[in-house]
DNA sequence: CTGAAAGCGCTTACAG
DNA sequence: CTGAAAGCGCTTACAG
């Protein structure tokens, strides 16, 4: 019963009798054993950490993503790290690469610039999947998952486009290197409707940011029904809304991103779309396990489905048909 | 020039000529040379990660607090872990355990029970620290952090007090062993004001819970002025007496805790104790340092101040000779 | 199926 | 001040 039984009991090597395995096993449960992870990791054991690079841990996307993947490490006795990184290309790089440890696998939560940058960073052999936003956006060859966020938008602008609005505006989140599938969706159901896309507003992701646009906003007719890139925004425009004493859904409809713990509870109860994030995190990370125990890759797939939440911030447009319409609905 | 001075130069050891260290040192940054943490830690190496243990990665103070930590140990190149524990005892104990590597040290957000049991599954000998809502309250002989909140919520109480409110109710976050110490200061500046402090209501942490309990308080004229444990349950407040049409601060005055970032956007701008939890967390990681570099516990001290922001929640109540007092203010 | 051997990359006494 | 030695606790070939 040499300690290097032990072992293989404990890695679940298959050249092990049934009696000793059952009697390291009960030496193991009996004298609460745990195996040393530095040790087993400078000895090229099994990875059994993962650490994951975010731009914000705040956020509510981020932060619901990390909540999912600790979740989903937890279970299988994982070590999960965090380290944020910047946008600035020395400090991502520097943060990645001092992150980084033989034996370690990675998640980057890359929904924005700086996730991105980071995925950079990351060394092809080290196993690693990317939570993006769509995926063509980036992370060619590798591994990914996200949310279909463009189907969602769509959704989004339909209904409004559906409510009698003539057109939708857009605050998007920002944009790289090309628009972002909330964008997409959103100008694609627009487009397959009739309209002609009007020029987006100035992405953004915070309720300051969408409290500048909102102020920007107020007194234009023509915008009756936005949607926002987020909750956050979406936030901030309805404070700005409320300041100026325009109505929502009255004078305009808002539509959000995201359905934060916060929406329900706005007045008016914000009209959101829903999209799971935590799930996605916990995706992200049982991909990583195969990746790293079988070393074979897994075509990316998406996940979640994000789904509309009508609530009070959206209605059909003040004094047009459609306040006819919305009785008969 | 062995590895063994390598190993010297790294570890800032006295022992090394001035020569050998520059030339040790030109050819590490030369060669990008990052020494190995596995095997660091496994010689016995100076800590240089910590993990710390919360019950929650999504409630404001929660998250704000790791992203001090996170900030602070990036700074210095630790390794950032971490665990998120549940409030059963077992649960709680094997999460603990089994994060628990040799040359670690943690932090563990205690600010609620399941913090403060993980707290109690830590050994002795583990460098750690504690960020906890009061000094009595728990972790005898541990070094803690914490915010002065008795002080905030008694300042805020009295602000309540002098807009000529009979009385302030209290919407606490969950107490335990004793009465936190927002309930504490609550109480001090009543009974400073020669009134008895009404019963607390029911004790909860969301939205949610805030919601159900407003509705509970709606159109109960002995209200007019609530202090909520945390904002967002002043956000469920708020949403319940707009949905009844109760005005605030006209019917009722509401001050919320924490100042999330939401705060100032809604509708009214919520009045709240602003805490500064990324500040505090990075003084929890500072003292954390002191712990396990030089071996020496540090008294438990307090730092960053906390603040009352008064936006629009607050006012006098209708009515009163305060409406009067307003005018003269 | 199971030991003895070697090594993962460091650190810390121990001799010079 | 600086090497040679030993060991941290594991794992993975290699012989039996």
């Amino acid at each position: 019963m040499s300690y290097q039984t032990v072992s293989r009991v404990i890695n679940d090597s298959p050249n092990v009798s049934a009696t000793s395995r059952t009697a390291v096993q009960d030496a193991i449960d009996l004298l609460g054993f745990r195996p040393n992870r530095a040790a087993r990791a400078l000895a090229g054991g099994p990875v059994q950490s993962v650490t994951v690079f975010t731009s914000n841990t705040t956020l509510y996307g981020f932060s619901a993503a990390l909540e999912g993947i600790e979740e989903a490490t937890r279970e299988v006795g994982f070590q999960m790290g965090v380290r944020v990184v910047e946008e600035r290309a020395e400090a991502s790089r520097a943060a990645v690469e001092h992150a980084l440890e033989p034996g370690s696998s990675v998640i980057v939560i890359a929904f924005d610039r700086a996730g991105a940058q980071a995925l950079t960073w990351v060394p092809r052999e080290v196993p690693t999947v990317a939570m993006i936003q769509a995926p063509t956006a980036l992370a060619p060859a590798r591994s990914s998952v996200w949310l279909d966020e463009t189907a969602a938008a769509k959704r989004a602008t339909a209904y409004l486009l559906s409510l009698g609005h003539a057109t939708v505006h857009h605050l998007p989140i920002p944009s790289w290197p090309r628009a972002t599938p909330r964008m997409e969706g959103w100008r694609a159901a627009l487009e397959e409707s009739g309209v002609v896309p009007p020029e987006p507003l100035q992405p953004g992701w915070t309720a300051q940011w969408g409290y500048e646009i909102g102020r920007q906003l107020v007194g234009n007719p023509g915008v009756t029904a936005l949607l926002c890139g987020n909750d956050d925004m979406a936030l901030g425009v309805l404070r700005a809304m409320r300041e100026a004493g325009c109505e929502v859904p009255g004078d305009i409809s808002i539509v959000g991103f995201d359905d934060i713990p916060a929406a329900r509870y706005l007045s008016p109860a914000l009209t959101t779309v829903r999209q799971d994030f935590k799930a996605l995190g916990k995706v992200a990370f049982a991909h990583l396990l195969e990746l790293s125990n079988s070393s074979r890759r897994m075509p990316a797939i998406a996940t979640p489905i994000a789904e509309l939440i009508i609530r009070e911030s959206t209605g059909p447009p003040l004094g047009s048909r459609a306040a006819g319409m919305q009785a008969a609905q």
